[in-house]
RNA sequence: GGGCGGGUAGCUCAGUUGGUUAGAGCACAUGUUUUACACACAUGAGGUCGCAGGUUCGAGCCCUGUCCCGCCCACCA
């Protein structure tokens, strides 16, 4: 037989492994015919996975999301659905040029003057050069996805999705363009949604300036603002219809500063009197509200900026310069003309570009937009009927604020790397083409002269359709018609309104059906202290390096127990050391089992005779299995990982294990139905725990198998040995046969009395390996207690050869140390470690203690709990009652004995 | 301005149908090379579950109020 290490070596095992499972096929659903011709009876288990940025390193948040999600489908995998989970990248748009550009820079080249072409040719090869980078770390977390069926989202078949999708929304009138406000973004040259924009409180100034009259230069509006530069392109005063102090002024004209241009002074209820100096300037072109006010009053709007920010004619003298250089240079012309009253430190909050950091600069252009009234409508029903369930569902609620309030989506990019948006534009009549595949003239007039539109589309309009579009739709393939729709959406909260609610709405238009039945949103990875991770604070921790020190077993565990849906969740490496500790206790417990085949005979002569522990684990077992279930169906993964840790670990391994010792040294049938008991629970935990840490698991159970193979009579799974764990079946709880409680609650008095004696030998300081007599009084447990002698002496280092149980007490065994527990009274015959005033001054606060108790459950069994409570609830209590007393007399008999 | 989450042992966090002396890991103290594991074992110390009310026989868990911390949404110059 193979040697296992002392340690479990993960470096040597988890790259092996992930290859085989992968060559082996068992990433790809179960039963998975030649053809695809699936069975459609049989409902599969489908996830699509968030596709990753392809220019992006592994961090926290895909550990967060792999972990989850290999979870749910090795789960499902192993219960013997057919399972999918589809993996792939996203081409994200904006966050993928800028890299390009900036390693462009580097070599001092930019996209401008290399062109669209090239630049786009420069980004693919960057594509297939970090794009495997980020698959192959999501490889090495153990994702069990079927890479045979990977997608990008710039692929050919997603692209004709996209297509088809705009297409679509454009003939049934939900697609429009236009002139509108919109969030432009002056580093990147482009708009950006309302969702790409993050409002930052800052400390910046309020500019009060005065407003001077056409007719009476000496008159002035008081006007404040905190962009000094927008003053170049307002076109009107606004001042409430009801404020007494500018009333007089409506209708009339006003001189702009520096520019001296005419502008009306108009009332509008949005002024707010109370705020500033109860007038408002208005610049139409260049603030979101000031633009709803100049198309209710017809006011003109001027642009000031160009696409860079900069001032462009329109700004007069100011022409050329950048917008905060204008904003000091324009003050600074006021002051000289004596057009300001004061400036004022002011925190306000500023919009800027969540991708660049830049402030977004407001301004009308051209965009493409998406109508989203309807296709929200149709959003918020499918979450309010039920037929997509979000998870923490107080996400619900969120969601549905948001879609109630939705506008339309900006969906064009001034962008190179997307999906070029396709509509061509005709030079000669005018119209537009709107067209599936590239059309080669106008279908208006049939002319040769059109242009492709340059823009391109916002990149979370391809990912929207992911969950359909992944499957082959537009066409109707077979991994579209039996895998959709999905089941499970798993990802962070940070992006319900970017991708999940979109999918659930493009779903829905597209396919008809809501793309998955639930959405899982798992929280936010933050350091120890609770600290958004960022480079700048230094405190981001890289996944891949604490893989390389404590295995991904580890960190994937971590992940699991550590977290609660939809909460954020610190991470520290002590976690992960624990977890790391974890998987080397699995892997010894494992060694120990395993090394032990060696030392039992083939055939047992005599049916089984289960001892207490062997009964005791096995029901445990049992029980967990049940529990484990149970928490898997309600998405409580942590606690069913935590639930499996703690069995393995405080049940299996510091009990069982240590009483199988005793129970294999006996040899014969004992030896050999332990070492089946042993093997037994050994494999069932494996599978428990296999979609929580696959690694150490397969590696372990691989060997357990093979060692198995060798003594076929002593254990085989129900239904064999599987190939591999992970395609082997999940454990199933067997019904409950009546004889378990008892049996637990005998282990549960053994488990005391061994603690109690181990405390009491601890306290008085005995040697560790000095084997102490013992006498045990109980009339009862009499029997129990003869039988579990071994036990009992073994875990507590009694000599078994001066262990006796007495029915009743005759007289005290000299120099002894008497204990109670649970109304058993146990002697150790320690005398020369006794100090008979300490030992009186122990037995006085035990009994203190144990009269309090008697005291506060008399009194609640005698108040109305006893009436209003349920039977089993009482009779619990009841029975505590009775052991407290039983012991009280004991305590109080022994220690009247020592004085 | 609206909405949400958190406040439980020194630290990081579990604790989902409310059941009656509150759990884990780490850290801490003491002891141990016990033939699977020192990435271990044993024993121990440590908490009025933010605060104040309420519902209930019973509340960490439900309700109301309140104080901190964090997040999301929203057009206040």
């Amino acid at each position: 037989m193979k040697e296992l290490a002392k340690a479990y070596e993960f470096k040597d095992v988890e790259h092996k492994l992930y290859q085989w499972w992968q060559e082996s096929g068992y990433f790809s659903p179960w039963n998975e015919p030649e053809n695809h011709d699936f069975d459609p009876g049989i409902k599969p288990y489908v996830l699509s996975i968030p596709p990753a940025n392809v220019t992006g390193g592994l961090h926290l948040g895909h550990v967060m999301f792999v972990a989850l999600e290999d979870l749910m489908v090795r789960h499902q995998r192993m219960r013997g659905v057919p399972t999918l989970w589809i993996p792939g990248t996203d081409h994200a748009g904006i966050a993928t040029q800028l890299q390009v550009e900036k390693m462009l820079a580097l070599q001092g080249r930019s996209r401008e003057e290399m062109g669209r072409e090239k630049f786009e040719q420069e980004v693919w090869q960057w594509k297939e050069k970090y794009g495997s980078q980020i698959t192959n770390q999501i490889r090495r977390l153990g994702a069990s996805c079927d890479w045979k069926r990977e997608r990008f989202t710039l692929d050919e078949g997603l692209s004709d999705a996209v297509r088809e999708a705009f297409v679509r929304l454009y003939e049934k009138g939900m697609i429009y363009r236009g002139p509108r406000m919109t969030n432009w973004s002056p580093g990147l040259r482009t708009a950006v949604s309302d969702l790409e924009v993050e409002y930052v409180e800052e400390p910046g100034l309020l500019y009060y300036f005065k407003y001077r009259l056409a007719d009476s230069p000496a008159e002035f509006i008081p006007v404040a603002t905190t962009r000094p530069e927008t003053i170049l392109g307002d076109t009107a005063v606004a001042v409430h219809p009801e404020d007494e102090r500018y009333q007089k002024y409506i209708g009339k004209t006003v001189l702009v500063p520096i520019l001296d241009r005419e502008i009306p002074v108009i009332a509008d209820e949005y002024v707010d009197r109370e705020f500033g100096t109860g007038s408002l300037k208005i610049t139409p072109s260049h603030d979101p509200n000031d633009y709803e006010i100049g198309m209710r009053h017809n006011l003109q709007f001027i642009n000031i900026l160009d696409k860079n920010a900069v001032v462009n004619e329109n700004g007069g003298p100011y022409q050329g310069l950048d917008r905060f250089v204008c904003r000091e240079k324009i003050w600074q012309d006021m002051k000289e003309k004596e057009l300001v009253l004061k400036e004022q430190p002011y925190i306000h909050t500023v919009p800027r570009s969540q991708r660049g950091g830049e402030i977004i600069e407001p301004m009308i252009t051209t965009q493409w937009y998406v109508q989203m009234k309807p296709l929200a409508e149709a959003g918020l029903e499918a979450v309010r009927e039920g037929k997509i369930k979000i998870l923490p569902e107080r996400f619900e609620k969120v969601y549905f604020n948001w879609l109630e309030n939705v506008q339309d989506w900006c969906i064009s990019r001034q962008l190179w790397w997307g999906h070029r948006i396709p509509v061509w534009y005709c030079d000669e009549c005018d119209l537009l083409t709107i067209a599936r595949t590239d059309p080669t003239q106008c279908s208006h007039c049939g002319s040769l002269k059109i242009r492709q539109e340059t823009d391109v589309l916002d990149t979370w309009f391809s990912s929207g359709l992911w969950p359909f579009s992944t499957l082959g739709w537009p066409q109707e393939t077979a991994d579209y018609r039996y895998f959709y729709p999905t089941t499970m959406m798993e990802t962070g909260y940070d992006i319900l309104f970017f991708w999940v609610a979109r999918m659930i709405m493009l779903g829905l238009e597209f396919t008809g059906q809501a793309p998955f039945d639930t959405v899982y949103l798992h929280g936010l990875i933050r350091d120890e202290n609770g600290v958004k991770m960022s480079k700048t604070k230094n405190n981001v921790i890289d996944p891949l390096v604490v893989m390389e020190e404590m295995g991904t077993d580890a960190l994937r565990f971590t992940m699991l127990v550590g977290s609660t849906p939809g909460n954020d969740t610190s991470i520290s490496l002590k976690k992960v050391e624990a977890n790391r500790n974890f998987a080397n206790k699995i892997w010894n417990a494992g060694r120990f089992v395993i090394g032990n085949l060696e030392r039992v005979s083939n055939t047992p002569q005599a049916d089984p005779q289960w001892t207490l522990a062997d009964s005791w684990i096995w029901a445990r077992l049992q029980e967990l299995i049940r529990d484990v279930d149970r928490l898997f169906a309600n998405h409580q993964y942590g606690e069913a990982g935590r639930q499996i840790y703690e069995f393995f670990w405080g049940e299996f391994a510091d009990w069982y294990v240590e009483i199988a010792k005793l129970q294999i040294n006996k040899g014969g049938d004992r030896a050999f139905y332990t070492e089946q008991t042993l093997i037994r629970i050994l494999d069932t935990s494996l599978r428990l725990l296999h979609p929580f840490t696959p690694f150490v698991t397969e590696e372990l159970w691989q060997n357990l198998k093979e060692a198995s193979l060798q003594k076929p009579d002593l254990y085989q799974p129900q239904d064999g040995w599987e190939e591999a764990l992970m395609i082997a079946k999940w454990p199933q709880a067997q019904a409950s046969e009546g004889w378990e409680d008892e049996k637990v609650k005998s282990f549960a008095l053994i488990q005391e009395i061994v603690r109690a004696i181990r405390n009491a030998r601890t306290e008085k300081k005995l040697p560790p390996g000095r084997k102490i007599a013992a006498v045990l009084v109980s009339p009862e447990m009499r029997e129990l207690l003869v039988a579990q002698k071994e036990p009992i002496a073994l875990l507590s280092g009694l000599d078994q050869d001066r262990y006796e149980v007495l029915p009743s007490l005759v007289e005290k065994p000299q120099g002894s140390t008497p204990l109670v527990v649970a109304g058993i009274e146990v002697y150790l015959s320690l005398a020369e470690f006794i100090d008979s005033g300490l030992e009186v001054e122990r037995l006085e606060k035990e009994i203190q203690e144990i009269e309090n108790q008697i005291e506060r459950l008399q009194k609640l069994l005698s108040s109305s709990f006893a009436e209003k409570a349920p039977m089993a609830v009482v009779n619990k209590e009841r029975e505590k009652l009775e052991t407290y007393c039983n012991s009280i007399e004991k305590l109080k008999e022994q220690r009247n004995s020592l004085e």
